[in-house]
DNA sequence: AAGTGGTCCAACCGCCAATCC
DNA sequence: TGGATTGGCGGTTGGACCACT
């Protein structure tokens, strides 16, 4: 009956992976693609249990995962579609690809919380300070709480809008925000061992004839790259921080990442993962994708089918529908 | 230099719906 | 059909790191 257990649970090693650790498993995951988690650790011998294995790959070794500060478009958006969500990371995450919903979860519990209670508190202290005792965030009558609701909902919608239509800043700019003078990545600073260990290795796997599902396992590596990079390169952490598909005019290493990695079809192709994602997801970014060619911006009504799918609360949907109604209409 | 407290984040834990046999 | 298991998710933890005393 039922399955065999996916793993053991004696002799399941815990605790931080080593970058052998990790090469194991992105090979595994090159030839045969992820997913069948339960096979993984008996295929490749490596003492974690299955999930210990799909969460490895899902929020670090996934291809396509920007490491690094959190914009300040990305912080908006977490915010705003936090409040219409709830603690739905994986939502939430869904709307940002290359970010994942554990990355989101830890930003909010450690940076944005503590913002949004500071305002808060800046706020309500502010009412103190003008001689009203209400409480700025729960205002009594039924009346004050509507117009409120009505203010909260509006402020939202235009931080929403912000945050669905920045305006497209270039790859360096990007880069400026990604990462402060003389901060290093933990990522690539944990990733440069794999580099070294890859790099030999990477080299004779791009000479190896594509397997079935190489879309996604070419793009294995392209968040391994630029740890390849630090460690041809004294420097480079701020190049550490940048999306390689994103920037890949940024690369100094002597054999074309692009080629090697398969960046230019990562975005693009109707890779396993883009497939990963959720299909609204999915759905989000091949609009996105057709909006940067158009040089128009039509996510919103994306999200508005979601969340109308969804079962998304009344005054979600009322938000929604008034956002597309109104601002949309004044945004393109 | 050592101790302390705060911050950050990778990884684990437990729950649950979906899936398998 | 139903129990066992997987995969996905959100909450939580533990340890590394840093600033301050």
């Amino acid at each position: 009956m039922g399955r065999p257990p996916c793993c053991d649970k004696t002799g399941v090693k815990k605790g931080p992976w080593t970058p052998e650790e990790d090469i194991i498993l992105v090979s595994y995951i090159q030839q045969h693609g992820p997913g069948n988690w339960r096979a993984v650790p008996t295929n490749t011998g490596l003492l974690r249990c299955s999930k210990s294995c799909r969460l490895r790959w899902t929020n670090y070794l996934r291809p396509g995962i920007k490491r690094g500060n959190f914009t300040e478009q990305e912080e908006k958006m977490i915010i705003h579609l936090q409040a219409l969500l709830g603690n739905r990371w994986a939502a939430i995450a869904s709307y940002l690809p290359q970010r994942t919903d554990n990355d989101i979860k830890n930003y909010w519990n450690t940076h944005l919380k503590k913002k949004l209670k500071k305002l808060e508190e800046g706020h309500q202290g502010n009412f103190r300070e003008g001689g009203h005792n209400q409480s700025a965030s729960y205002p009594t009558s039924r009346g004050q709480w509507e117009r409120r609701l009505q203010t909260d909902i509006h402020m939202a919608k235009q931080a929403l809008v912000d945050a669905l239509h920045p305006e497209q800043p270039n790859c360096l700019s990007q880069l400026k925000s990604y990462t402060k003078p003389g901060q290093t990545s933990a990522y690539a600073s944990s990733t440069e061992n794999i580099a070294k260990l890859l790099k030999g290795w990477m080299r004779d796997s791009s000479s190896k004839p594509a397997c079935a599902n190489s879309d996604a396992t070419q793009f294995s590596f392209s968040n391994m790259a630029p740890g390849t990079e630090s460690a041809s390169s004294s420097e480079g952490t701020e190049q550490n921080q940048v999306n390689n598909s994103d920037c890949m005019e940024l690369s100094e290493g002597g054999f074309d990442e692009s080629v090697l990695f398969g960046f230019d079809s990562f975005e693009s192709s109707n890779s396993d993962f883009s497939q990963s994602v959720s299909p609204e997801a999915s759905l989000f970014q091949d609009h996105e994708s057709k909006s940067d060619q158009h040089n128009e911006q039509v996510p919103l009504s994306l999200l508005e089918k979601w969340l109308f799918d969804e079962g998304a609360t009344t005054q979600g949907k009322d938000f929604l529908r008034d956002l597309t109604l109104d601002d949309n209409a004044n945004f393109f």
